[in-house]
DNA sequence: GTCTATAGTGCGATAGAC
DNA sequence: GTCTATCGCACTATAGAC
């Protein structure tokens, strides 16, 4: 028996979508994933802190490219500014070719709301990244609080419309849309 | 032997914290929360979907203090003014005799991931609620949305300054300061 | 109220990579 | 030899089924 194949944390978590589509979160066990990813329950738990985490690790790249824009601004550049750049940087981490595979994800972890709570603790994680670099930008408090927590959130409201049924419309157009529903919002008509 | 006595909810509850706060969260089983509340393990269960509901459970009357005001404004409201009488109502709710109340127990929830994460899913359900309000209210999509979440992104931001160390302005006082914080961000100068 | 499945942990042994 | 991934097994607590 080979005991040290490459790749055993990528195959448990394409193992793991596969049966959780098929058969639902709930009904499927974490023995039955590792056993379909040819290992033990032991190793699974090795690569993941638990049962949930087998659908979210792996995104930390992706706060990078979150906080990477805000850190190459030039000094003085204004927080809205600073969002607009994070979510623009963002949206090109969800090419037109992710979007079927996001979409498949996204029902699972719509259909259980233990999935759903991680989901959100993944984008607190986020808020607070973004909040940091943008505090180390000189953004003051509470504005550089307030700006990354807006800027997460009209994230997560443009990747649930990305993902919509019908929607073709690319990342950045419908996350630019949702900043101007935003604008609007904040200060109507101005 | 009293087999029924009232209130077992909250003494369930209030037992719950107790010992949160001298051993932790992790390191007090529900068999324990149960024993010195006089309850069997059974019961909680019966009280509580999971043991991290026992310090949330209760709070379905705070939805109403969001979303009342919303629903009883003139027709025509801007988005913006509804969001600020939402807060304003919720302030309501947090009177200064209950901050210390308050700081216990979110640091007990801010101490375990797995309570940050309840948390947060109990405010997006907040959020759904709102959005709910304001669409019922006639205010479209994606602006319902958008200021629901931010509603209850600017109240969650007030509530953890309203019970940080050092803070004692009412809790109505900085939610106005932070609201005024997201107004300058999204329209600096103005 | 009892019984049981599953999640998740602790620890020592082992197999292969280097 | 060291280092690390995996295994194997015993164990507890949560949570749900009966």
């Amino acid at each position: 028996m080979v005991r040290w194949q490459p790749g055993t944390r990528e195959r448990l978590q394409g193992t793991a979508l596969l049966l959780f589509t098929e058969r639902g979160y709930d009904e499927t066990t974490v023995a039955e994933i590792a056993a379909a990813a040819d290992v033990t329950e032991r190793t699974f738990f090795r690569h993941f802190a638990d049962k949930r985490e087998v659908l979210f690790a792996g995104q930390e790249d992706f706060l990078g490219t979150f906080t990477e824009p805000v850190a190459a601004a030039e000094p003085g550049t204004p927080p809205f500014v600073l969002v607009r750049r994070a979510l623009e940087s963002a949206a090109a981490f969800f090419p037109d070719d992710r979007r079927t595979w996001s979409r498949t994800r996204q029902r699972v972890i719509d259909a259980v709301p233990a999935l759903g709570e991680r989901e959100l603790g993944k984008l607190a994680n986020l808020k607070v990244h973004l909040g940091a670099a943008l505090r180390e930008h000189g953004v003051a408090e509470p504005a550089a609080t307030i700006a990354a927590e807006t800027a997460v959130t009209v994230f997560h409201l443009s990747f649930a419309q990305w993902i919509a049924d019908g929607e073709d419309r690319d990342f950045a157009a419908v996350a630019h849309e949702r900043l101007d529903a935003l604008t609007e919002v904040v200060h109507p008509g101005r």
